[in-house]
DNA sequence: TCTTATATTATAATTGTTATAATTAATTTT
DNA sequence: AAAATTAATTATAACAATTATAATATAAGA
């Protein structure tokens, strides 16, 4: 149960070396309930770190997504978050205020079925986001 | 069923001029089954409108997404695409050449109950894309 | 410890998108 | 229909996120 020991070991295996940036960057992504951006993570570490670039971030943010460690999310707006991969989960989104939740839902197998019997494809995988007001927005909208 | 006359109606109707830049993109998008970028759609308008600035697109964009009549799509990669707004859908694309197939699915409604029942957001709506490889990907796959 | 391959840093380049200000064109008012 | 007004287009610059480059530093294995 200690993600980040898991994570480690999994990147030794693979033949990834595990440096101190990585080490952080890592346990930010597993202690962040927050789905980061990397400019998020390089300003978290800055104080750890004063000499890391933002190229590293985005390096490691690219090598640990390769090893199916990491998770990268792509919303409307303009930068890319980053989520630790753990259990199968969708995301909740307040167009309001930016909000992201986790949301647990068995995977639609059957829509990947359908899909893959309609079109042909060779289907790996799916993405989903729900969006809508959160709670805090809802109470303050206006009319 | 003309898509077009509908499409430019629905434009004057929320008192948006309509201009032959703007014309063109419409004409564009509903007859391109391909989900173009913002630059695939200024390239293709280049004999046209050799003078029509990207900005010019990009902002017409934004106008018929504000009106309803396009939506956004942002995938992992770099660029944002575009889709006229005919029937409910959902996207199939190849990972390996980047092909995008529309899916047609009643829309997941019960998703959308059990998120706000669970997150007590207000949902609007939901996004899904589903990933694999296309049959002529699948075909050439090597082991 | 030495060696070698890889990671990091600092910086520059690139790309997609948005902002600005001047010009042009569409609509409204006269 | 002409003048006035409003909005759209253009050209350009600015911006922000990300990636590439080259030099330096460091991790892991011999």
């Amino acid at each position: 149960m200690n993600q980040l020991k898991e994570a480690l070991d999994s990147l030794k295996e693979t033949g990834v070396r595990i440096t101190p940036q990585r080490h952080a960057i890592l346990e930010y992504l597993i202690n962040s309930m927050s789905h980061p951006t990397a400019d998020e993570i390089y300003k978290a570490l800055e104080g750890k770190f004063p000499n890391m670039s933002v190229a590293t971030v985005y390096n490691n943010l690219r090598v640990f997504r390769e090893v199916g460690l990491v998770k990268e999310l792509t919303f409307g707006d303009a930068s890319s978050r980053f989520d630790f991969v753990t259990t199968h989960h969708y995301h909740v989104i307040c167009e309001n205020c930016g909000k992201i939740v986790d949301f647990l839902y068995p995977g639609l197998d059957e829509v990947e079925h359908l899909a893959s019997h309609v079109t042909g494809f060779k289907v790996e995988n799916h993405r989903m986001e729900i969006y809508g007001l959160c709670p805090d927005c809802t109470s303050k909208e206006v009319h």
